[in-house]
DNA sequence: GCGACGCTTCGGCCCACACCGAAGTGTCAC
DNA sequence: GTGACACTTCGGTGTGGGCCGAAGCGTCGC
């Protein structure tokens, strides 16, 4: 490890713009480079540039289809990279703008995908679900019980065995919101998916803001009792 | 969190004289001012500038003794914020270049701290051991066992409660020189803190490097048994 | 074929900032 | 006091890189 190679590596995080592009591929789908040129206002010239550094950089791959190029984030790996960083800023300062600026952040306050799993109030509730539960445990680091992994691979039918893969089973991640840890990793991923494959919640337009459906409502009430998260805009 | 915030965080590690710097204090210690400008081969006066950014970014802490100005790294957080950043570098490219160097470089591989708990071969052999004795589980994430915490607070006497630390207990720490997770978090710190103390392990010269002293062979093996990391050198 | 569209390349502008030398301030030793 | 030393401030230089407009290239739809 030497300063340069430090040094470069942060460098590529260190600019309005491509911070604009990572922060917006964290709800990891593939963006069009002029959506993400769009999204961080910037000249399409402008964007094919700080793509090229961040494909040759390692943090994202790219797919040509016909006449766009999609591209998202390398991996969970860089997700976690960005999540290490952004754990890192101070608390909010200001408070939004506009009447809409303020829906869109109290949406994403309620419930949001963080790269595949859940965070926001939603996704903590659920990390405090399991641990209540003992399906979870955070006395000495995150762990998931023996109930917990037979829970997620029964009751929910998650496969959780990723051959293979270097991630781990579950991490837990900081919410820049709620300043608390919630369930990341394989295990995290999969809940995930496997409440948006069964319709439980639903994501709210194009971003990563998600809410909990009526179907999902019922459901997560069954499963861990009443909770504001799940409840309260039902 | 907005994409200028993260970006003028990444720029703060975005510059080779910095991330010389911020390497050279994951050792844990306090440098001066002009000891880390001769590291970094930069004129007095650069230091100060980029000593000035990285106090004011809130990522070293300062204390100024009679004519001396003395940094550090403001916490574990952002020991915890490079290392993370070290571990998404690409395997290391050339080989040194000089004996020098070689020998350093060996000496890194061998043990080293890294902030305030061990890494190299010798962290990840004290790791291996302890999970392979059941004080450690690494089955789903980082966690101490029942017998582990028992074991550090009394066969090693170490004190393990901290009140009101939003530090993790343990925490897995990815080496770059060995790719494999080693004992991070406060019980990672004890355990390196304790072995100093006992006089089993003994810093080489001013750096991160670490050997075992003989009453550390003596002492390790007694507790784990023969391991290369160390019996090899003894 | 044609135009519309997404993206890329090129050239040029301009600003941020890393760097240093020289001069200034404060501290220590004598 | 005096000089040595650690650090800071200031002014000036140079360059890396972010940005754009214009032109070029490939793909799509008709």
């Amino acid at each position: 490890m030497t300063a340069p190679q430090l040094a470069s590596l942060a460098g590529l995080l260190a600019d309005d713009t491509r911070a604009a592009f990572l922060l917006a591929l964290l709800d990891g789908r593939a963006w069009t480079a002029s959506e993400l040129a769009g999204h961080a206002r910037v000249a399409p010239a402008t964007a094919t540039e700080h793509l090229h550094k961040l494909v040759a950089g390692g943090l994202l791959t790219e797919r040509r289809q016909g006449r766009h190029r999609y591209v998202q984030l390398a991996g969970p790996h860089v997700a976690q990279l960005i999540e290490d960083l952004t754990s890192h800023v101070e608390p909010r300062p200001g408070a939004p703008r506009t009447l809409r600026a303020a829906t869109a952040s109290a949406a994403l306050t309620r419930g949001r995908t963080c790269y595949d799993h859940l965070a926001g109030k939603l996704g903590v509730a659920i990390t405090d679900a399991l641990t209540r539960d003992g399906l979870l445990t955070q006395e000495a680091g995150f762990a998931l019980t023996g109930r917990g992994v037979a829970w997620l691979t029964g009751t929910l039918g998650a496969d959780l065995d990723v051959p293979g893969s270097r991630r781990p089973l579950v991490r837990g991640c900081l919410d820049w919101t709620e300043r608390r840890q919630h369930l990341a990793g394989v295990a995290g991923a999969r809940l995930c998916r496997t409440l948006l494959d069964r319709g439980w919640i639903a994501r709210i337009g194009s971003g990563r803001a998600v809410r909990v459906t009526p179907d999902g409502t019922r459901g997560l009430t069954q499963l861990f009792g009443d909770e504001p998260a799940w409840t309260a805009f039902a």
